[in-house]
DNA sequence: CGTCTATGTTGACACTCATCGATACAAGCG
DNA sequence: CGCTTGTATCGATGAGTGTCAACATAGACG
């Protein structure tokens, strides 16, 4: 409502409430988790706890030229708000990031997840 | 020596509601996951998406000799009907093993999950 | 047998979440 | 300016989840 900002672009910024993806936590294999260390990897396993998500996710990390507009990955069998709110989810959880390019949105996987969750489940 | 188990443990098989850790899946980033592979993969990273599963998690994986008593790994901030709750989540989810000795019960990583979930996030 | 310890189960509660329809916002085009 | 399309937010709702206290079960030991 009160949406008075003259920016640009007011939805799509990483600004306030996502999580960013810290270069967190050791491998689970090396010592026990602290809760601090257990609270920022959950949230990221959490957000690809749900399938369409999932979907998403691997719709975005597998396409070609690393980004796909939302009209690209959005058959996953549900609703378009519901789309949009899980990959809303998956931004907040510092997964992906999200660019407006004229009509058309484009979302990518944050660089340093993949390494960052990989090196989580790294056999030592 | 009664403990030969002659009788089936009703409460510490994997039999029946337990998923099995399938080799499930592709990377994330090879292509688009289906349904089914997605429903699959889904169910682990969500079993990890508590921090307390995490922690707990964690303790079994990093233990030494490969297997955790809960009364070692127990002190994650509530109460021993959660801890309970939350290992089963764990089995259910195809992550865990456990088997009863005499009076304790010894958690084990289910062997292989970290390479399955690791090729999840490998990169290409 | 009885009792103690370790662990699992039950039932209840508050809370979160996935989902949708309706609606709002953003950008391009006539 | 309206019209159209793409995407995000709002509000409601039903399903799911984390938590605990109380109770149940299993083994060890006397």
């Amino acid at each position: 409502m009160s949406n008075m900002k003259p920016l640009p672009l007011p939805l799509l910024d990483p600004a306030p409430g996502e999580a960013g993806a810290a270069p967190c936590c050791p491998p689970l294999t090396e010592r026990p988790f602290t809760v601090e260390e257990a609270r920022t990897a959950a949230r990221m396993f959490k957000a690809l706890g749900d399938p369409v998500r999932l979907r998403l996710f691997s719709a975005v990390a597998s396409h070609a030229g690393g980004e796909a507009c939302v009209c690209d990955i959005s058959d996953v069998g549900v609703s378009q708000p519901t789309v949009s709110h899980h990959l809303k989810k998956l931004r907040e959880a510092g997964l992906l990031t999200s660019e407006r390019r004229g009509t058309w949105v484009y979302y990518r996987v944050e660089p340093s997840v993949l390494a960052t969750m990989g090196r989580l489940l790294a056999a030592t």
